[in-house]
DNA sequence: CTATTCACG
DNA sequence: ACGTACGTGAATAGT
């Protein structure tokens, strides 16, 4: 929908809370060449760049603070108005960013006594009463209470440069719980540490939303404190002067006394001289690129001179080549080539790197003309992730330079489009890579990296004897992954909200009982606050030293437990406050409108080649516990399907019987048998059937330990046994295996002279220090050493096994699908008809993943939940 | 942002 | 004497 020049919106911005944010989310590093700190003048910069381009607002005016206090200062003594710790190094860039602004002719207002909050309610007030649009940007809550559909908005930072959230009335109530108007009452009670204003103890995010739900304001609230659970009834009565005061405060002021009026503000009047100059003085080369083309475009107004802006030609590039041209997607797609994608947040450049031609648009219109299309991009999952969410299917990509770069160095751990070009181009974009969202040419010219990295890192992978684990592995996986991202798992939000309501009661009680126990109000989460009641004030024994004093984990606590009944209670509280904090309410959160948890799964970030989850972890669902376990219940198929859940037995220790060729470990894994069992004779020189429970526990520590490169230490606290026989045992096992110690010696030895470890799938991990490391470190680091080569291999099976599962449900025409990884365990979600044929893809996808010297065993089970395999 | 703790394979 | 099992992600407190 077009806006017409009337419906454009007044861009109001908090000059303070923004130029904080951008502070603390830049390194300080970026300086001039004199060694000016001038971070927060970029970010504010590139910030303000990208919102007149999103946004073409009609006028834009940014607010500051003035010295010498605010009459908020006389309410609450110790009031800091959102600036808890003012760094020296910011101030002097406010001045920077006011000069800014001047060049561009954006009015910079400050009123005394008020803070800019308070000024820009006074604006956004003024405009809706003449019913014009306003967006007001900020990096400060307080602005929420602004929101009035539909003609004011928030677009609020919610960290960094380019983390936006644009808030209506809905959006508001969404995520506070509160409608924006009595927006100030929740955030009195609940309190604002950047205002360092404290609310009610026991009041937090939720309980105020809840409060105010039921009341309708602090009146009403305190009317009915009677209804009240009995702690919180004391609290709120206790602390009544204190949120009253809080609410006063938190209300911004909507008739400040300003000088211009809201017709003063327009755009137009910027003096490109004085920019460029100002541009040069701070170095902000990037910056002035993004602000000639919003001049060109006639975003920022007319300049002072009203002579219409010259065009002006882009700096020529040194890259050789076709010049980059920014057009229509039919040049683009017209040469029928293969096509380079670079992609940011929503946004797509695609180039056809033999004409020169390059389109950016919207990510959906990107993945429409890319079917059937070859191309290559840089960490292009999310194109795959979008395609599966629209039905659209997309061919593999011919290559993902992202991808190339992790199997090239997995523990750089940096891989984002300019440091890759960097490393392996020699050159920087002309910017941090996370400074901030791209303009088009910025993006176009992303592109043309990724067409030149491409070359460049393809010699590379070929060099390194990468090809196979990279074309066979990594490369399908993306879009496997994708696609597992897309269809998400399905929950039952119903069960999830009992189990969480439940973890929430007791960890209640338990921490109402501690602090009873121990005499005094404490934080039971602190582990310093705990050291001090337990050692200090309980006198009970000392354990491990750590950096802070003394450790309070649960190893420790268990030593103490029958010292003190607190100590048994301690314990109780930590494993529900975390099922609770962890597993709770943040899993409900993560629940879609679709129904279903739909988490990232990383391919670029465990150096072993591990896939990890993230937003959130689905690799580490509670399963040890009962109580935990119960979590797993709440994850189920959807409805008429099932869920087939298979795993692998045993899969690192089959592969260190593979790498190890020890007679003994593959004779074990030869017949399917209880291999436990079978080591532990074999360990204890009995027949399986003479094998005690302990003799089997023992030796499935020492098996499990082994790709760890455990020692006797560890062995005996694992099993609560003395050192002495832990070593007994340890050595007992090596000489029933003696081709275990032959295998890892070797291989330590073999990585040092190497400098890196090999899987057998050809993926490297650099170790570049094991030759020169000494003591606990060169330890550790051999220990790394020996573990990569063994967790690389499982990952490399597995990740095998994923992609043919993938290709083969496909193939086979079912409507069955991935639906979760974790490191040796699949979930896959099926009709309930497909259920026998599912089972047999699934079992050959995985026992076939790749041809070792011990056979691979899959243990599949079926359900309705994820619980089902353990039950 | 760092330290601590703890969930998983 | 020292440290002692690899690899992740996330919540919380505190600076």
């Amino acid at each position: 929908m077009a806006e017409g020049p009337d419906e454009r919106p007044y861009l109001l911005l908090d000059g303070m809370s923004l130029a904080f944010r951008a502070f603390f989310a830049l390194p300080t590093d970026i300086q001039t060449s004199s060694g000016l700190i001038t971070n927060a003048l970029h970010g504010f910069a590139s910030m303000l760049a990208s919102l007149v381009a999103d946004h073409r607002p009609r006028a834009v005016a940014v607010a500051f603070d003035l010295p010498g206090g605010t009459f908020r200062d006389d309410l609450t003594p110790d009031y800091k108005g959102g600036r808890a710790a003012t760094p020296p190094e910011i101030e002097p860039q406010f001045d920077l960013i006011r000069g800014l602004c001047e060049c561009l002719a954006i009015p910079v207002l400050g009123v005394t006594s008020f803070e800019a909050d308070d000024v820009l309610a006074t604006l956004a007030t003024r405009a809706r009463d003449a019913g014009r649009p306003v967006i007001v940007v900020s990096g400060d809550r307080d602005t929420f209470q602004l929101v009035e559909d539909p003609l004011v908005r928030v677009l609020y930072n919610r960290r960094g440069v380019s983390d936006y959230s644009l808030y209506d009335e809905a959006g508001i109530v969404e995520r506070c719980g509160i409608e924006p108007q009595r927006y100030p009452l929740l955030a009195a009670l609940r309190g604002d540490t950047s205002d360092n204003l404290p609310g009610v103890p026991g009041v937090g995010e939720k309980t105020a939303a809840k409060l105010f739900g039921q009341y309708r304001d602090l009146d009403e609230l305190y009317g009915h404190l009677g209804d009240l659970t009995p702690k919180l009834r004391e609290n709120l009565g206790a602390y009544e002067e204190r949120v009253r005061n809080n609410a006063e405060v938190m209300r911004l002021v909507r008739d400040v006394p300003l000088e211009v009026s809201l017709d003063d503000l327009h755009l137009g009047g910027w003096r490109r001289e004085e920019f460029v100059a100002f541009t040069d003085r701070y170095e902000l080369h990037t910056v002035r690129t993004r602000f000639e083309r919003l001049m060109r475009e006639g975003l920022l107004g007319e300049p002072s001179d009203g002579a219409a802006p010259a065009p002006v030609a882009d700096a020529p590039r040194a890259a050789p080549g076709p010049v980059l041209r920014v057009g229509e997607l039919a040049e683009v797609l017209d040469g029928g080539g293969d096509l380079a994608v670079a992609l940011e947040a929503g946004r797509v450049a695609l180039l056809d790197p033999a004409s020169g031609a390059a389109w950016v648009g919207e990510l959906d219109a990107a993945i429409d003309a890319l079917v059937g299309r070859r191309f290559a991009g840089h960490d292009v999952k999310a194109l795959y992730r979008r395609a599966s969410e629209r039905g659209v299917e997309l061919a593999d990509p011919l290559d993902d330079t992202a991808v190339m770069a992790f199997l090239l160095d997995a523990v750089s751990g940096r891989y984002a489009l300019a440091d890759v070009a960097e490393r392996y181009l020699g050159e920087s974009t002309g910017g941090a890579p996370t400074l901030f969202g791209r303009g088009d040419e910025e993006l176009a010219g992303a592109a043309a990296l990724v067409a030149r990295l491409r070359d460049a890192l393809t010699g590379e992978v070929e060099r390194w004897g990468l090809v196979r684990v990279y074309r066979e592995i990594e490369l399908p996986l993306v879009g496997v992954l994708g696609r597992m991202e897309a269809r998400g798992i399905c929950v039952d939000s119903a069960m999830l909200r009992t189990i969480a309501g439940e973890f929430a009661a007791e960890a209640a009680d338990l921490d109402g009982r501690i602090q009873a126990m121990a005499g005094h109000p404490f934080k039971v989460n602190s582990p310093q606050q705990l050291q001090v009641v337990l050692f200090d004030e309980l006198g009970l024994p000392r354990g491990k030293r750590i950096k802070t004093g003394y450790s309070t984990d649960a190893t420790t606590l268990e030593a103490i437990a029958d010292a003190h009944p607190v100590v048994a209670l301690i314990l109780r509280f930590r494993e529900v406050e975390k099922l609770r904090s962890t597993y709770g309410a943040p899993l409900i959160d993560a629940v879609a409108p679709d129904g279903r948890i739909h988490a990232t799964f990383n391919q670029l970030v465990a150096r072993t080649g591990r896939i990890s989850s993230e937003n959130p972890n689905l690799q580490n669902i509670p399963v040890r516990t009962p109580e935990g376990r119960r979590l797993r219940y709440a994850f189920t198929a959807r409805e008429g399907w099932a869920l087939c859940v298979a795993d692998y037995n045993q899969i690192e220790l089959r592969i260190l019987a593979h790498l190890s060729q020890d007679e003994g470990l593959l004779g074990a894994f030869a017949h399917h048998q209880d291999v436990h069992r079978a080591i532990a004779a074999s360990v204890f020189g009995v027949t399986p059937e003479e094998v005690t429970h302990e003799q089997r526990e023992q030796a499935k520590a020492v098996s499990y330990g082994l790709a760890y490169g455990m020692e006797a230490f560890g062995l005996s606290q694992r099993l609560g046994i003395p050192v002495a026989d832990a070593r007994a045992v340890m050595d007992r096992y090596f000489e029933g295996f003696p081709s275990l110690r032959r295998f890892m010696d070797r291989t330590i030895s073999e990585i040092r002279a190497q400098g890196y470890s090999r899987t057998e799938f050809g993926r490297i991990r650099p170790f570049p220090d094991l030759a020169t490391a000494v003591g606990a470190q060169r330890q550790a680091a051999e220990r790394q050493a020996m573990n990569a080569g063994i967790q690389g291999l499982a990952a490399d099976v597995f990740k095998s096994a994923l992609v043919r599962l993938d290709h083969a449900l496909a193939a086979a025409g079912l409507e069955a699908r991935l639906v979760l990884q974790v490191h040796d365990e699949v979930l896959v979600e099926a009709p309930g008809a497909e259920r026998e044929a599912v089972a047999g893809i699934v079992r050959e996808s995985l026992e076939h993943a790749a041809a070792l010297s011990v056979p691979l065993e899959v243990s599949l089970a079926w359900g309705d939940n994820w619980a089902v395999a353990k039950e």
